[in-house]
Parts: C-alpha cells; sequence; structure tokens
RNA sequence: GCCGGGGUGGCGGAAUGGUAGACGCGACGGACUCAAAAUCCGUUGUCCUUUAGGACGUGAGGGUUCGAGUCCCUCUCCCGGUACCA
C-alpha cells in the first residue's frame, strides 16, 4: 500500500474530469436544476485563502446537491475590469487588458487547483467585447426606458482616483477601494434610477436572505414617512421641505438651507452677501470627511425670511452644511425643540427655541430647556391641534403626525410624503479600463444612443497613459470621431461604466456566454433560472447585491425576460415571481483572518543614536531571562531594517546596520534581518502585515483535498476566524486515515461488530446530510472524523463481516466525495468501481439501521444527574420511571424527603422531584 | 446614537429547553526509534478528594421552568454596518 500521496492524483483526476467532461452542465427538463452561484473574483493577480474560502465549501455544496440527483450548474467567471488594472498600466507601463489576461491566465490554473466543479464552458470575463457588448446594451435599453440619464447632483469625486463614485462606494467620507479622501462635487454623470425601485427593494418576498443583509439594504434604502411641507418666502418663492414630524410645525423658528440650494442667492440680503458668500465657498472646499469630523454646527444668516404655512409666522432662513443637498429637498424647517441637530444649531446661534408638545404627564419645558425633547406626549400651541396625542410611531400611525398631514392637505400647503436615503446609481467613470458608455454627442448638442448595430463600442487598446489621470479616451482623437445613425458627426462619450454595472448580470451571462446575438440564450435561462443559491462575502451588501436585485427587477418590467418565461411556462413551470429577484438563497461566508504568532525575542547590543538604537549584534534568544543586552524583548514589527522591539513597558526602535551581526541559532548560514519573525496579532491578512497565507504554498504542502477540508472544518462558515497554521494537521490526518481504511485489504475476524458498525455508518449519512444541506460544513466534517474514529476501532480486532466493512467504506468515500473529490474518487475507482463517485448518488440513511438499541438513561434528583443507566432504546416512560426509581444511587439523594413529582422525557431522562 | 451579529476549555469550535464542552488543534505522560519526524496508547474545564465521589462552571445580575448555553428582562464588553438622513 502506497502512502496517502496528494500531488500524485489530484493533477491526474483534474485532467482526467476534464477530459470526460464530468462537470459540464446542459439542459436536462427531466432533471431537477440546481443553479449555484458564488461571487466571481476581480482577477487581481493571486487567488487568496479567502477565494479558497469563498469557493470551496459552495463547490462542496455544489456537488452535494449533484450527488442528491440535481442537474448543477456551478460556473465561474471574472469581473474584469476596474482600477488595479489601470494602475498598473501607469505604474510599470503594462496595458490593462495585458496585465488583465495575464492574471486571468494565472488564476485560470489556481482554480483549477482547487479541484472545483467549474463548468469552465460557461466562464465569462466582464471585459472582453463579447461581454460588454451586452453590458452597453442593457445601458441602452435602461435608457430608451427612462432608467439611465443624465442628470447633475452633488457627487462623490475621488481625486486621486480621478472618477466620481456612487453613494454606495464612499464609506466613512472615503472610497471603498483605496480608502482616499471623496470630496463633494456639483457634477453631471449617468444614472440609473434606482431610487424608483426603492420600495420594492424593500420586499424580501419568496427568497432567504440572511437578516443581516436584510437589515443592511432597508437601513440604506432608509424609507421615512413624513410630509412635504411649502413654505414661502418674502419674495413669494415656495420653498418646500420635507419633514417626518409636520406635528412640530407650530414649533418651527427658523428655516435652513443647503449652501447648494438653489435659493439661497434669492434670498440673501445685501448686507448679508459676503458671509453668505465666504460660507458657501468654504462648503465647497471641505472634504467630505472634514465635514464628518466637524463636530460644531457652523451656518450663516441669509438675512432672508419665510412663512410657515401653518400660522404666518415669519422664520429668519439660514444656510448650514449640517443640511444636505443629497437628501430631501435640500431645505428644512428647524424645529429645535423637538429635533436634537436643530436644537444644537439653535443654542450655537441663540435662535428661539419654542416647545410644542408636552411630555406624557404633561409636563411642559421651557425656553431654557437643555435638550431637545423628541419623546411622545400632546400637542400644546399648535392652534387647531392643541390637545393631539403624540406617540412614538412614525408616519400616519401616530395621530399627531396624522392630523397634521391631513391639515396641511386640506390648506393645500402641504402633503403625506416618502422620503428615501437611497440616491440614483451613479454609473459613469472618468476611467479607461471599462465598457464604454454608448452615447453620442451629437452636433446639433442633442445625445442620442451609439446606434445598436454599431455595438460594442470598442475600447481602444491603443492608447497611451498619461500620468496625468485622465482616461486615455478623453484624448484619443479617433475614438471621440464618431457618425450618429443619421450619418453626421458625433462625438462619443469618454465615461465608462461602473464594473458594478458589468457584475449586475453576470449570472445571466454565464448561461451561454457564447450567445452572440443576445445577452443570455432564453433556452438556457429558462431551465436554469433563477439562481437558487448564492454565496459570497456580507461586504456587497449594499453594492453589488442591491444592484443586481434591481438589476434583474429592471429586466423584468423592460420585457427582457419575456421570452424566457414563455419557455418556462412551455414546460409547465409556475412563472409567478420567477424574475422578481435574481438570488432565491444567499448565504455570506466570514472572512479568514491572519494568525497570531509570537515574534521572536531578540537580546540586541549597540549603542544609541538619539532616539534610536543602532545595532552591533541582533540575536535571538528563548527568553528575556536569556541575556543582560541592553535591549532584550519581543520583536513586534519590523519594516526593512528597521526593527520595533518591546522593551520592557516601551517599544524600541532598533535599526540593523550592514556592519550589523544578527545570529539565529535555528536558521543554518549567515543570517539577515528578514529572517527575524514578528509578532502578528489577528486581523485582516494583508502583504503590508506580513500574514498572508498562500494557498498554493499549502496546496503543495497538504494538497488540495485537505485544504479543502480544513476550511470546511476548522471554523463556522458564516462567522470565519484566524488561520491556526498547526491545525490543518487534524485535517491533514483524517484524510491519510481514510487512505489507509480505503486500500487495506480487510479481513474479517468475527462479524460481532456488525450491527455498531453499520449503525455509525447511517448515523453519520443522517448527519452529513443534513448539514451539508444547511451549509454546517465544520459538523459534517466532524461526523465523518467520528465515523472514522469508529472504523479504526473496529479494523484493529477486524469485529465486523466483510460485508458490514465494505458498506462502510463505501459510505465513507461517498459522504466525503463533495468535500475531497480527488482522494475519495481515486480510492473509489482502486476500489473498482468504474463511473467517476461524483456521479454517484448520495447515500440514503435507514432510521431503523441508525437507531440506538441502548440509550444511557440520564437519572436526576431535582434537576441534577445522579445517576446514568443503560436500559433499551424504546423503554417506555412507565418503565423508566421505575427504572430511576430503584435506582440506589437515587434512592441516597431521596433519602429523607418525599418525591414530589417524576417527569419522564422518553428515551432520555427522568428527572425526580423531591424534597 | 441607530441597525445587525456575537461572548462556551489554552485554541478552533459542538450542543431540536433535557448528560455542557461533540469533532479537532495544542499540551502533558507513555510506546516505537541510536535520535528526530511520522505513527500508536493514555490524560487533558476548574477546584476538593487516594479511589469512589462531590462542588463549581457557557460575559454580569435577575426571572420563567421539574430542568436554561438555549426562552424573557436589565446591564456589560467585542465585531460588522450606518450616521448631522430632517
Amino acid at each position: 500500500m502506497e502512502r496517502y500521496n496528494p500531488s500524485s492524483i489530484e493533477k491526474k483526476w483534474q485532467e482526467q474530469w476534464e477530459a470526460d467532461g464530468i462537470y459540464r452542465s446542459s439542459v436536462d427538463w427531466d432533471r431537477p436544476k440546481h443553479y449555484a452561484l458564488t461571487m466571481l473574483p476581480y482577477p487581481s493577480g493571486d487567488l487568496h485563502i479567502g477565494h479558497w474560502y469563498a469557493m470551496t465549501p459552495p463547490d462542496a455544496r455544489a456537488r452535494y446537491m449533484r450527488m442528491k440527483g440535481f442537474n448543477v450548474l456551478y460556473p465561474m467567471g471574472f469581473d474584469a475590469f476596474g482600477l488595479p488594472a489601470e494602475n498598473a498600466a501607469v505604474q510599470r507601463n503594462i496595458h490593462p487588458a495585458v496585465w488583465t489576461a495575464a492574471n486571468v491566465e494565472r488564476m485560470h490554473g489556481q482554480l483549477r487547483s482547487m479541484g472545483c466543479m467549474f463548468d469552465w464552458e460557461r466562464e465569462a470575463n466582464s471585459s472582453q467585447p463579447a461581454y460588454y457588448k451586452w453590458s452597453q446594451w442593457f445601458f441602452q435599453q435602461f435608457y430608451n426606458h427612462g432608467l439611465a440619464y443624465r442628470g447633475e447632483a452633488v457627487l462623490n469625486w475621488s481625486p486621486s482616483l480621478q472618477t466620481v463614485l456612487a453613494n454606495e462606494q464612499v464609506i466613512d467620507g472615503l472610497d471603498e477601494r483605496n480608502r482616499q479622501p471623496v470630496e463633494q462635487r456639483l457634477m453631471e454623470q449617468w444614472f440609473f434610477a434606482i431610487t424608483k425601485y426603492a420600495d420594492e427593494l424593500l420586499s424580501y418576498e419568496g427568497i432567504d436572505w440572511p437578516s443581516s443583509i436584510m437589515a443592511v439594504q432597508k437601513n440604506w434604502i432608509g424609507r421615512s414617512e413624513g410630509a412635504s411641507v411649502t413654505f414661502t418666502t418674502e419674495g413669494g418663492a415656495a420653498i418646500e421641505v420635507f419633514t417626518t414630524r409636520p406635528d412640530t410645525l407650530w414649533g418651527a423658528t427658523f428655516m435652513v438651507l443647503a449652501p447648494e440650494h438653489g435659493l439661497v442667492a434669492d434670498l440673501t440680503s445685501a448686507e448679508q452677501a459676503v458671509e453668505v458668500a465666504d460660507y458657501v465657498l468654504a462648503t465647497k472646499g471641505r472634504s467630505e470627511l472634514e465635514r464628518m469630523e466637524n463636530e460644531q454646527k457652523t451656518g450663516v444668516f441669509t438675512g432672508g425670511f419665510a412663512i410657515n404655512p401653518v400660522n404666518g409666522s415669519k422664520l429668519p432662513v439660514w444656510i448650514a452644511d449640517y443640511v444636505l443637498m443629497g437628501y430631501g429637498t435640500g431645505a428644512i424647517m428647524a424645529v429645535p425643540a423637538h429635533d436634537s441637530r436643530d436644537f444644537e444649531f439653535a443654542r450655537a446661534f441663540g435662535l428661539t427655541v419654542a416647545p410644542v408638545i408636552a411630555g406624557p404627564d404633561g409636563e411642559v419645558a421651557g425656553e431654557d430647556m437643555e435638550a431637545a425633547y423628541v419623546g411622545s406626549g400632546t400637542m400644546f400651541n399648535s392652534g387647531p391641534l392643541d390637545g393631539t396625542p403624540v406617540n412614538d410611531t412614525k408616519g400616519r400611525k401616530n395621530p399627531s403626525v396624522d392630523a397634521a398631514i391631513s391639515l396641511l392637505e386640506e390648506a393645500g400647503t402641504g402633503a403625506e410624503t416618502v422620503n428615501f436615503r437611497l440616491r440614483d446609481w451613479v454609473i459613469s467613470r472618468q476611467r479607461y479600463w471599462g465598457g464604454p458608455v454608448p452615447i453620442l454627442y451629437k452636433e446639433d448638442g442633442t445625445i442620442g444612443l451609439v446606434p445598436e448595430a454599431d455595438l460594442p463600442v470598442l475600447l481602444p487598446e491603443d492608447v497611451e497613459f498619461l500620468p496625468s489621470g485622465r482616461s486615455p479616451l478623453t484624448y484619443n482623437e479617433e475614438f471621440l470621431a464618431a457618425v450618429d445613425a443619421d450619418g453626421h458627426a458625433a462625438r462619443r462619450e469618454t465615461d465608462t461604466l461602473d464594473t458594478f454595472m458589468c457584475s449586475s448580470w453576470y449570472q445571466y451571462r454565464y448561461l451561454s456566454p457564447w450567445s452572440s446575438d443576445a445577452a443570455f440564450d432564453p433556452e438556457e435561462a429558462a431551465y436554469w433560472l433563477p439562481v437558487d443559491n448564492y454565496t459570497g462575502g456580507s461586504e456587497h451588501g449594499t453594492m453589488h447585491l442591491l444592484y443586481t436585485r434591481f438589476f434583474t427587477k429592471v429586466m423584468r418590467d423592460i420585457g427582457i425576460f419575456d421570452e424566457t418565461k414563455a419557455i418556462m411556462e412551455a414546460h409547465g413551470r409556475n412563472t409567478e415571481g420567477v424574475f422578481d429577484e435574481p438570488m432565491l438563497e444567499l448565504r455570506n461566508q466570514g472572512q479568514i483572518l491572519g494568525f497570531e504568532r509570537v515574534g521572536d525575542v531578540l537580546a540586541v547590543t549597540g549603542s544609541w543614536l538619539d532616539e534610536i538604537f543602532a545595532a552591533d549584534t541582533v540575536t535571538v534568544v528563548g527568553s528575556r531571562e536569556e541575556s543582560d543586552a541592553e535591549i532584550t524583548g519581543e520583536l513586534m514589527g519590523r519594516t526593512e531594517n528597521v526593527l520595533r522591539i518591546q522593551h520592557g513597558e516601551r517599544v524600541v526602535t532598533v535599526e540593523v546596520t550592514d556592519r550589523s551581526v544578527v545570529e539565529i541559532a535555528t536558521i543554518p548560514g549567515v543570517n539577515d534581518a528578514s529572517q527575524l519573525k514578528h509578532h502578528l496579532e489577528v486581523e485582516r491578512m494583508s502583504k503590508t502585515r506580513g500574514n498572508v497565507v498562500n494557498p498554493d504554498e499549502l496546496v503543495e504542502a497538504y494538497g488540495a483535498d485537505t485544504v479543502r477540508t480544513h476550511l470546511m472544518f476548522a471554523f463556522d462558515w458564516v462567522k470565519g476566524g484566524p488561520w491556526d497554521p498547526s491545525s490543518v494537521n487534524g485535517s491533514q490526518r483524517f484524510l491519510a486515515d481514510v487512505w489507509k481504511l480505503g486500500s487495506i485489504d480487510y479481513e474479517a475476524v468475527s462479524n460481532s461488530g456488525d450491527r455498531d458498525i453499520t449503525r455509525a455508518v447511517h448515523q453519520a449519512i443522517a448527519k452529513v446530510d443534513h448539514d451539508m444541506e444547511t451549509f454546517s460544513f465544520n459538523t459534517a466534517v466532524a461526523a465523518l472524523m467520528t465515523l472514522r474514529n469508529t472504523m479504526q476501532t473496529a479494523l484493529k480486532d477486524r469485529s465486523v463481516s466483510v460485508e458490514a466493512w465494505t458498506e462502510a467504506i463505501d459510505t465513507m468515500l461517498l459522504l466525503l466525495a463533495p468535500i475531497a473529490p480527488h482522494i475519495s474518487e481515486e480510492l473509489w475507482s482502486a476500489r473498482g468501481h468504474s463511473e467517476s463517485i461524483h456521479v454517484a448518488a448520495f447515500p440514503v440513511s435507514d432510521p431503523a439501521l441508525a437507531a440506538d438499541d441502548v440509550i444511557s438513561l440520564i437519572v436526576q434528583v431535582n434537576g441534577r444527574v445522579r445517576d446514568k443507566i443503560t436500559v433499551a432504546a424504546d423503554i417506555s416512560a412507565e418503565e423508566a420511571e421505575s427504572t430511576a426509581l430503584a435506582s440506589s444511587k437515587v434512592a441516597e439523594w431521596v433519602e429523607g424527603s418525599t418525591v414530589r413529582k417524576v417527569i419522564v422525557v422518553p428515551g432520555r431522562l427522568v428527572n425526580i422531584v423531591a424534597n
């Protein structure tokens, strides 16, 4: 028997599977389908352990579904447009297309090493013309239906990326990719009208998504119920405001406009003109980050006034940057008594505070209140609505809000309104490496689509990258010059599509990446759609996962699924709601973090040069006590030749020079500073932190099966956690044991253990079946390890028959096949099976065989375990009770007291209540 | 602040309201070996105790229950998201 040697078998089977085409997925209406999708990677160059974690457990799930009888589609592709390619172009003078293609090529090999059941015939790559032609086509369809438009808004401009970004791509005032500051600018851009779908996006009917994702999206969409109210300036212009608290209208004491608001100029008086202009300018110069960091309220009086429609009072109008142009109407009525932000502003500028809601016990706050009152109570000083109760519900459910809205609607000065936090999606990017927006600027000044026949608008390859940061499309005359449908000269749009737009529909391109006359083949779509299970990271909650839902709903509404739907119906499928959502079930995996490691303890001799200690010798020692060197302690970090050493309470900076001698006893030869191990925290993996786990190295050391098994076993998949390099041993031993069990020539000595091993086998089947179904991968592997343990015990005294042993090992291999596909295939084949294990059916557990004959009956006295008695599993309640009461240990514990009650849980325990 | 998730041995983690710590890592003791690795056997929540056994134990406090890691209330800490959103 040969030893388990993954490297020799894994490659062999990967090639065999590919040659046999066992992972080709084709439409077969006679079989139930399962579309398993995992988020496609960006071709950054190297697959990291996170990719393995995101892809191999779902691969095991897809394989499991296949063995359960489903026709499974599990495709893979590349989200291949994006900025890193362009940065590489500028920094290293490599064309983005070349850089991307090389990375895709490299990642192909790495993806294959996972042993996944990807159907490569269905690979899609968003940067190829065959793909982005359809991204452009979708843009045009959206445009024709009024869902793509060019508009002006205050947007996020990233100076470092030299492009505009969608709200979703800005986190804490920084761009989500490089974490550089973003500015607010009034700009004209291309938008998708996602806000038209805001309400529908709030519904998750018919889909099973994690509550955290639904919460994040709901929060992001930010629906709030209230009223729009029209105030009037002294000049007669209308100032529209949105408020969730129209019941506090009588307490409005001033108004605030966003500095960018269109009425600012009209309202500003001559005396205030300079101050207002200064403030507007200052706001413009402030980055999003600075604005957020500024906790003090700022603002200036415009000198203008507006009339409150409910009581005719005259309110001073201010401008302040705490009012955002991007939300509501960019103007608010300020009710300092009942809104904490308005209150702060009023106090900062000495404005009137006028309470209009009394507390629940009728207590009325005075002008001198110390904080805004936002609770429930009763309206007062509110004209006709005095006495109306105020509760803590939103919108018309609150009687005070309801009454106020009715009043406004009768008077014609306001209306019930729902407002959303969600903004329309900016989809144009001022970058080169993306799909060109298929738009022409015509001679007559109008804007039009590139004729459909001219799609795709190809990205010119022959371009020059200038360090200006500007997209080369903006100065490429060959690209810019175009001809419109009427034969007139036109200029092309130089913006490209947001990569999130390309990835919003990739699940449809996988259906038929070969289609040249449609985005996808409706025959394929009718069978495979919708996606049954989607897996990926939760960080896409407000980006990709929101966009793709929107995209699918639009596709449904503009008829893109009509043909697909007709074919589905022809096959007898119920199509109701089938195109409402792209993915029926979503599961998010956690993140693999870097491991914790204790750094080398160093003893350093040398001399101080100001704050830096210049090393003569650096020696790795066992502990601080071993050395009396001047500087000694754990190496906390290292940058090039500068060490940070924890010397007692403080961290000392030590410089290792050319003349320094580094001694590491465990590493032979001449040592240098780069060989020193520094301390690592549990945190995200990154190259700069030096805690990256390279999956290629792991595969080389342990084999893909061990890496797969370990990623499934060592974590709760949803949670993730730190990678512990030593715990891989457990998964490696497990597979080595399976190898031994599966390759020995078994001979029986007796069959006394048959019942036990058969029970273990059937219990394992039930457990693994259930756990694979529910994404509980770690306990599925644990159940297989338990079966391994049982089999090893049986093997020792050869106490089971050859038949029972054969069933056990064959079942073990079948259960293991989705998790560790290579070793199971090799052993399966070596055991004489001619068909691949991956086309075999998943074993079925027989409950009668899985059932225990005897159980350990737990006997409790007052809820504490006092005895355990082995009894038949099917013991009756009466019998269990009498058995328990007959226990001598029970007798000891109930002695001197009276048995009050006996609770029997059949097949489990007996609790005797006595006092 | 608000929303979501969580706190269980030295570590990763298991536990339909019913034996807390499955499975594994690590550690310790032993076998094999000239030695090491690998492998095999045993121990491993804490405390008391020779054994038997007992007490304590799932972030803290309270409650419901015959019985709570699990359900309810209050609090606390950690992680993620979001935040002048009117």
